[in-house]
Parts: C-alpha cells; structure tokens; sequence
DNA sequence: TTTGCTGCAAATCCTTTGCAGAGGT
DNA sequence: ACCTCTGCAAAGGATTTGCAGCAAA
C-alpha cells in the first residue's frame, strides 16, 4: 500500500485497497465489499465505506461519480461541459472558448457504441477560492 | 413543451420542465420540487422523481450522472476515460489511440479552479449491443 | 372510454454514524 | 499510552413504488 501521512497500515486497508486495483471493472462498495470479504470474512460495511472515503480523499483511488448523494438534471439535453465544485458541489456549464474535438475520438473509441459522453471538470469555483483554507470539505474526489 | 410520442401533457410535466430549462444550475430533484411548488403546491416528489425520468428516457432533459444508484470506485486514481454501457450499467476503461489534448483546454476554462475531471463515454457495451432489441431498459442518459 | 398520470404514504436501497472495544504507532 | 480504526447495529437520506382516483387523448 502506498504510504500515506496520517492514514494507518490497516489489514482491513490493505485488502480493500489491493482488490480494487486488482480489477479494472469499477466495482461498487457493495461489490468490493463481497471480494473483500472473501479475504476478511468479518468486515464490515462500514469499514468499507470508510476506507474507500478516506483513501479517496487521499487520492490514492477515485470516486467515479463525484456528486454528493443526489442527482443533478440538465434542461439542455445536448452534450456540453460541466464543471463541479468540489468544496460546495455547486455545477456550472463550462463555457469555453476552444471545443474539444470529441467526435473525432468518440469513432476511435473500442467496442462500445456510444451514443453521448459526460465531461465534468472538477475544481474549485469562485466563491470557494476566496474562502480557500486549508480545511476540507465532505466531498472528494479522488 | 417538445412534442413527445407516448408522453402526454400534463401540467406538472410542463412547469417542471419550464422550471428546470430556465435555470442553469443544474437542480437536484429536491431543489426542482421546491421551485415546482411555487407554481403547483399540491405536487408530490414521487411526480417529481417519474416525471424527470421520463423526460430524460425522453432525451429532452439529461441527468448529470449516469450512474444507477450505487458509486463505483477505481483503484487507477489518475485521470482517464471511462465508457458506461446504457443498458447494463457496467462501467471500463476507455483505451483510445488518441488522447484528448484535454491539458489545453483545461487552461482555457473559466474562473474555476481546475484540479481534474471525469470524461465518461455513454453507450451499449459489446454484449448488450448484440441482444439490442426494442426493450429499454431501466438505466436513462438523456 | 381507455390508459397514463397524480398525490400520498409506505417501502427500499445505499450510505453514514454512534459506540465500545481492538489495534497501529 | 494515544488515538485511529473496526464491527455491529441503528439511523439517515434519496429515490422508488403500490394504490385508488383523476384527467389526457
């Protein structure tokens, strides 16, 4: 396990964190929780939402979704770019000048068939920067 | 209200998509709910909660994530691209010959302050492809 | 008239949390 | 010894669903 400050060298840990990078099909908690538990026979839940939390916050793994704990919805159906705060989660459409050339990758893409994409940039925005201290929020990011 | 086969229109349809396409900050239910409630009081967040699904089955809104209801993790914390099958909700990663100059634009974006980002494909997997028929499943893009 | 839609309330499901004891440093 | 981490169980919170009446088409 990569040392991290603060975070200590648990058996819990280490399993939950080897597993995951063992597969590269994105597990859920709950699916981590099942490979888990046939190395840790009486972990917890718990235990492992909290790892994942906290090795998230670390950046040694990534939250896919970045979101809180409800879902946000787009009048604008078409594909376009949002930007997240992390700090307070607020999300802006990101107005930019250049545009990314996504359709010429999306052909390149392997055997999927893809209809649409999701591009989020995550950061801080304004309001938040000014505030910037050196606290942390619930969310993160990974 | 965009024409919509099947849908019919109804007016709890009409204000919560009037609602949510004269903002831009990408509500939550909740917070959609209680902007609804101004204009129809008696209105219930189950109306709420079927009525954004179908609209989004219906492409004429987008959920911001994609996501079914649990958050999956990836022990590869560094950025990259991900594809998310429609109808059966499993997640890879995206191995793409070209990668997205997505450095350049980053810089271009405006007053957030831009620590990563999510870009996440959306689109049939290579087994649901081929058992592709008619059926929709639960899983929605918009 | 037919069938989808609504409000209400209960149910479900994922995730978080309090607590007391165990374990890492 | 100190303080974080764990297991357990209960709590919390978002979303879904069953139902009976209502209202588009």
């Amino acid at each position: 396990m990569r040392p991290s400050p603060r975070l200590r060298k648990t058996k819990q840990r280490y399993v939950i964190l080897e597993e995951l990078c063992k597969v590269t099909c994105h597990p859920s908690a709950d699916e981590l929780y099942n490979m888990v538990r046939r190395k840790l026979p009486r972990i917890s839940m718990g235990t492992v939402y909290r790892n994942l939390d906290l090795l998230a916050r670390d950046g040694v793994i990534q939250r896919l979704e970045i979101s809180g704990t409800q879902k946000r919805f787009d009048g604008n159906a078409s594909n376009h770019y949002h930007m997240r705060c992390l700090r307070c989660g607020k999300v802006a459409d990101a107005h930019m000048k250049k545009v990314i050339p996504m359709e010429d990758v999306i052909k390149e893409v392997t055997d999927f068939e893809i209809v649409g994409y999701r591009l989020e940039f995550i950061g801080l925005c304004p309001q938040c920067r000014r505030k910037k201290s050196g606290c942390h929020e619930k969310t993160s990011t990974g």
